[in-house]
DNA sequence: TATCTTTGCAAGTGATTACTCACTTTTTAA
DNA sequence: TTAAAAAGTGAGTAATCACTTGCAAAGATA
C-alpha cells in the first residue's frame, strides 16, 4: 500500500461519507487527495472497485471490536458491550460507519453479514437471563442499536448520556 | 395536476426510494412514466424542484395522520400512537419514507422539522406518567422509531409482531 | 369559429461522468 | 549497474448528465 494509495482511501472515505457514493466523481476523490485521475483506476479496478476497498478497510478495523464481545461469560457484560456500540464510535470510524449506514439505502438487498452474528450472541445472553421470548428481545436490541448509531452519526442529540442511563436502567444493566 | 405530470412524481418517487436521488437521471424517471425528458422542465424547475414537489406531496398526506397523534388525552394513548407508527407504514408510503430515510444521510444538515413536535408530544407524555427524565425517555422513543421504521422499511424482519409486543410490555402499554 | 394558453415532444446544448492510453518517473531486484 | 516492474501523470475518450429550445397538438374561453 503506497503514500498516494492510503491518500486516494482516506479522500475518498471522507467524500462519500459526507456526499455520498453516486454524487462525488472520481474527479473530486483525486482532487481532494492531491493525485491524477488516471491513479485511482491504476490502483483500483473501477469506482465501484474503490468502494469495496473502504469497505473491507474498514470492515477489518470493526472486526477485532466485533470479536472481543464474544469472548465474555456474563450475559449482561455481552448485552453491556453490544448496547454501548453506539455510544463508543470512534471519532476515525465516524466517516465509515456513515457510509456504511447511508449505503443500507441504496443497496438491491440488505447484507446481513454484520447483523446476523450480532443477533445470534444477543439471543444467546437474553436466553441466558431467562428472557420469554429472546429472539424478538435479540431483534429490538438490533433495533435499537440501529436508532442509537444514528442518532449518534446524524443529529448527535446532547442529551445521549441521559438515554444511555435510561436504556441501561430498563435492562438492569 | 395533468396525468402525465402525477406519472412523472410516482414514477420519480419509487426510482429515487429504490435507487437513490443522485443515481437517478431526469432521463431514467422520464421513460420510467412513459413521458419525454422535457416535460419533468416544463412542470418542475430542475431535478430538485421535483424531488421537493415529491417531498410535499408526502408532508401532506402525512400530516393527518401525524395530527391526530396530538388530539389523545391518556399519555399511555399518546404513547401507543407513537410506537405504533412504524408498524403501520402504508403499502402506498413504503416508497415515501424509503425516500425521506435515504435522503437524510447525505443532507448537509439535519432537519428536525418531523423530530422536534414528536419528542415535544413524547416527553409530555412521560412527564404525565412520572418518569423522571421524561426530555431522556423522549429522546429515546425518537430514536426507536428511527430503527423500527428502519428495520420495518429494509430488513423487514418476520418477527416484527413479538418485537412490538415486548416493546409495549417494556412501556407497560 | 377564432384565439390564447397549456401540454407535450424531439432534438438539441455544454458540462461532467467514469474510464483509457501513451508516456515518464520511481522503485525493486539480480 | 541495469533492466524490469510498479507508480504516477495528463490529455484524451464516448457516454451520460441536467437542462433548453422550437414547434406541434390539445384544451379552454370568447
Amino acid at each position: 500500500m503506497t503514500e498516494k494509495q492510503e491518500k486516494i482511501l482516506e479522500a475518498a472515505l471522507k467524500l462519500f461519507a459526507e456526499k455520498g457514493y453516486t454524487a462525488v466523481s472520481t474527479n473530486k476523490v483525486a482532487r481532494a487527495a492531491g493525485v491524477s485521475e488516471g491513479l485511482i483506476f491504476r490502483h483500483f479496478a473501477n469506482k465501484e472497485g474503490l468502494l469495496e476497498a473502504i469497505k473491507q478497510q474498514g470492515m477489518e478495523r470493526a472486526q477485532s471490536l466485533l470479536g472481543s464481545m464474544v469472548m465474555r461469560e456474563d450475559p449482561k457484560d455481552i448485552l453491556r458491550g453490544i448496547l454501548d456500540f453506539p455510544f463508543n464510535i470512534d471519532k476515525e470510524e465516524y466517516h465509515y460507519w456513515r457510509l456504511m449506514y447511508a449505503l443500507k439505502w441504496q443497496a438491491d438487498e440488505y447484507d446481513h453479514s454484520m447483523s446476523h452474528p450480532m443477533r445470534k450472541i444477543a439471543a444467546d445472553a437474553f436466553k441466558n437471563l431467562g428472557y420469554s421470548d429472546p429472539g424478538a428481545e435479540a431483534e429490538l436490541i438490533l433495533i435499537l442499536i440501529d436508532g442509537l448509531a444514528t442518532a449518534e452519526l446524524l443529529r448527535k442529540p446532547e442529551n445521549m448520556k441521559a438515554v444511555r442511563q435510561s436504556l441501561f436502567k430498563k435492562y438492569d444493566l
